[in-house]
Order: C-alpha cells, then structure tokens, then sequence
DNA sequence: TTTTCCTGTCTGGTATATCGGACACGTATC
DNA sequence: GATACGTGTCCGATATACCAGACAGGAAAA
C-alpha cells in the first residue's frame, strides 16, 4: 500500500500524535503485546521515537509492559477511559441525544426502539415540528409487525426466534388486514444488512416509517432509529431524512 | 534540572503528544462531555492547539462528539482499546468478575485495586446492596495510606521503594491527621504475608475497610480486593466476609 | 574467542507542529 | 439598534519534536 517514490528524497516527517494513534492502531490489529523494536518496524518509524514515545504513554500509564517485561501493550488508563465511555455513552444515552439532534435538525418526529420482551419499545421521542402530533408515546408498546424498526429489531434472528416472538394477535395489522408469519419473517430477514428500510402506511393511513439499525459490538441490532412522516413527504424530503437517519444510526452504533 | 527560570519569559510551547495525555485526563477527571474551548481553559493551551488535536483525535475514534454535539468525550475506539486490556489482562478480568461475585454473595460493596504510580486505582467496583452508597467512584486515585488495600500493595516492597512513593501530601489522612512515614512502612510491613487485613475509619469515620493481596506468578501483590464495611457492621458479618474475601483473592492470585 | 545481530540511550540538525493573533460569524446582553 | 462575548478557522513565525545515526552493552551464533 505504500508506495514512496524513493528518487523523491521526500524526507517525511510525522507527527507524534498521529505516530500515536497508528501506534495504538497496531497493537490493537496485532492483537497481543508487541516488543518496542517489533512495533517500530511494523509503523516504518525510527525506533528512537518509538522508544521516545512507548516511554511517554507507559509513564502516562496508557501503555503497560507485559508479558516478558518486553513487550508493551495497553495499559490500565486505557480500561478506564473504556469504562468512561461507556458510563457515559450507554446506548441509550447517546441514541436519546441523537434523536433529538436529528428531530431538531430535519423537524419530524423521530423516535429511539428497542426490543422488549416480545413488543417494540420506545425509548426516547422528540416530536416534529408540525403542530398535529403523530407519534406514539414514550413506553408504548408496539407490536413488532407494525413497524419498520421492528423488522429491524428482528432482522439478525433465525426464522424460530422470530416466530417465537411472534403471537397471532400482533399479526393482525391496526387496519385489520392479517399479516401471513412466512411473510413476516421473510420481511425481517430482507432488512437484514440495509442501512434503513421504508414502511408505509402500516400503522395508521397517513404515516410513513423510516428506521435504521444501531448495532452491538457484536454486530447484533441493539436498537433502531426511526423517523416518521406524513405520507405524502416530498419525495426530496424523504431522501434527506433517509440519509440523516442512516448517518446518525452509524454514529450511535458500537461497531467500527 | 527540572526547574527552569520562569522569569526568562518562558516561551511554553508543548509537545503534541503531552497535549493530548493532558486532555484525556482532564476528561477524565471532569468525568463528563466537555466544550472544545472549555478544554482549552482548563488545560491552559491555545485554543487553536486544541481543536486541532481534538480534531485529529476525533477523526480517529478515540474521542466523539457527544451531548449537544459541540461537546466531546472518548470515543468508540477507546472502549475497543480498553477492551483489548482486559482480554489480554487475566489478572483483572477474573479480578472483577469475582469482586461482582463477592459483593453480590454478601451484599456489601467490593472493589479491586491495583497500583498507579503512587496511588491507589479502583479497576472495578461492585456496589452493595445498601441504599446509601459508601464506595468511591471507578477510577478514582487514592493516596495508599488512606486504605487497607495501599498496605497491601505496597507490603512486599523495600522500606526506601515505600518511602519513595509516598508524599507527604498523602500522609495526611482525611480527618486531618498525619501519620509518620515510618509508621506507615511498618504497617505495610506488618501486612505482609497475612492473608487479610482490616482498618477502620480512616478514609471516614463511618467505614472499616478490610483487604486481601492478589498474588502474581511470582508471588508479588499485583493487586487487592477489598471491602467497604459500615463500621458498626456485626461481628459475625465481618468475620463472615474476610473468610469468602480471603477465598477470592486466592481464586484470583495466580500463583498456586 | 570473534562475529553478528538486537536492544536501549544519546546527540545535533532541520523540517514542521505549535502558538499567538486576526478574522468572520453567531449569540446573548444592554 | 449597539455592544460584548463566545466559537471555529486560518496564517505566518519560530521554538522544538522528530529523525538519522552513532554508540555501548547483551545475547546468540560461529
């Protein structure tokens, strides 16, 4: 990947924050403790300032010796930022705050969802800026064929798992039309992988869904964003909307 | 060498890499999202310094805007790095797992604590089942003659090792007493080899504390748990808890 | 033993990252 | 409206962090 022009003399000077982060960026693909010489030849870096810069971040306590008293890898520091992160960044949190930011900024109602026991809860809402409200309460529960997160929520099980959650009554939709199981899973498998699915009309007449998937660690879809629209959105706002929501469900999602 | 003429006008220019050590800190021990400008105050740095370092930390993952989204705090990437920690880092992940374990079997608040340069971090916290919460806060830094868990931590070192990490300041316990210097390396001293031990009222007047050693392979303290008590707790309770906290650490401890 | 390779530290020179300050823009206060 | 303050970007100057390379000590190979 690297190709230099080596006629250039190009003598390339780099930065010890970014000499930093490819450091960390390779211990964490290498995956084990690294000696300090073994690091500096796998960044192409002068082992001086590796060896400089391994001896500020373990004194910092973010590197740690280990192993054979050798090798280096991260250190106690970098649990606790970890444990930060998360004290502060649980899902939730940083979803609810997401929603809010994406409701603000394209003015629809926009709702966070996760799976709770077998019905779609939401847990946190900010509403649009129209006057006439169309959107569900905080703590409903919905019955997952209704909606488009709910076919997200669904979308890494196995066809049991979803059958499993699935009861007869919740397939009747509110418009009264039934909705076959076979379908239904069919549907929930298909979202598998999509940055955000559309689904209109379901709940009510008037309302369209767009959800997006909000990913584990794991890869496992932890929650969904949704927006919902009146159904006769311009065909603009809903392309704008759509590429917003998948954006956000990105930033709040835990995988890289 | 350390102490420079300040009146020679003293040109402060810092490097990049202590820039950001700084920053993650006072993130750290703010404990919350910050403003860009906020971190430029209170790090006392140039604005434009830093948010050209939380730009570049940002691109990277390692820190994330969050809260009204002119705010950060760490990111993603920070809670993979840490995660990387513990995987690689038996001791501490069976450490928190049994500390969990322990608190939950006898209901009062646990924590393992290692050494960090020379104070004493709490790695993991298990509250009890009380109301009122008497523990300190994950990563909190405590000066290791306040604790049970310091003496151990300090119980196989050298009398010049012990004084050369404690400083006078910390030798100031929190009711305002300060205990001699020698005093304190023959309690670390008398610490050694005793499967447990227990002080009382010294970080409060409300708490005993009582700690056991973590063994390395080489029969080094690596690290303590230790459990916070009220200090009127029954007797037959206390005795209750050192045996079951006397049995985890020698879980945890490496050696056999 | 000698040779070869690796490790860790140190130093001087120079490419450049940091810094101070200016600028335009947004937001509150009067 | 006017004034004051905060935010984010950009730019030139220069203090210095990074780099190349030398060097000493250790370990393994010959």
């Amino acid at each position: 990947m690297a190709d230099q022009q080596i006629s250039k003399a190009a003598p390339k000077r780099e930065r010890g924050v970014d000499r930093l982060l490819a450091l960390l960026a390779q211990l964490q693909s290498h995956g084990r403790p690294m000696r300090i010489s073994e690091l500096a030849n796998s960044l192409a870096a002068p082992r001086s300032t590796i060896y400089e810069l391994v001896g500020a971040l373990t004194d910092a306590g973010l590197l740690e010796f280990s192993g054979d008293g050798k090798q280096v890898f991260f250190g106690k520091l970098m649990h606790l930022y970890g444990k930060s992160y998360l004290k502060e960044n649980e899902l939730i949190r940083r979803g609810s705050t997401e929603v809010d930011r994406l409701s603000l900024a394209i003015g629809e109602t926009c709702e966070l969802c996760v799976l709770h026991h077998n019905r779609q809860a939401i847990i946190h809402m900010h509403p649009g800026a129209s006057p006439q409200r169309i959107s569900s309460e905080i703590g409903a529960q919905i019955p997952l064929p209704w909606t488009a997160s709910g076919r997200l929520l669904l979308s890494h099980r196995s066809a049991e798992e979803i059958k499993a959650l699935t009861s007869a009554e919740d397939l009747v939709l509110p418009n009264g039309r039934v909705l076959p199981l076979d379908e239904f899973v069919a549907q929930c498998h298909s979202a598998s992988g999509m940055p955000s699915i559309v689904i209109k009309g379901i709940i009510n007449s008037l309302t369209q869904c767009i959800a997006a998937p909000v990913f584990d660690l794991d890869g496992e879809v932890l929650a969904a964003i949704c927006i919902v629209l009146p159904i006769d959105a311009p065909r603009s706002h809903v392309i704008d909307c759509e590429k917003r929501l998948v954006a956000s469900s990105r930033k709040v999602s835990l995988n890289a």
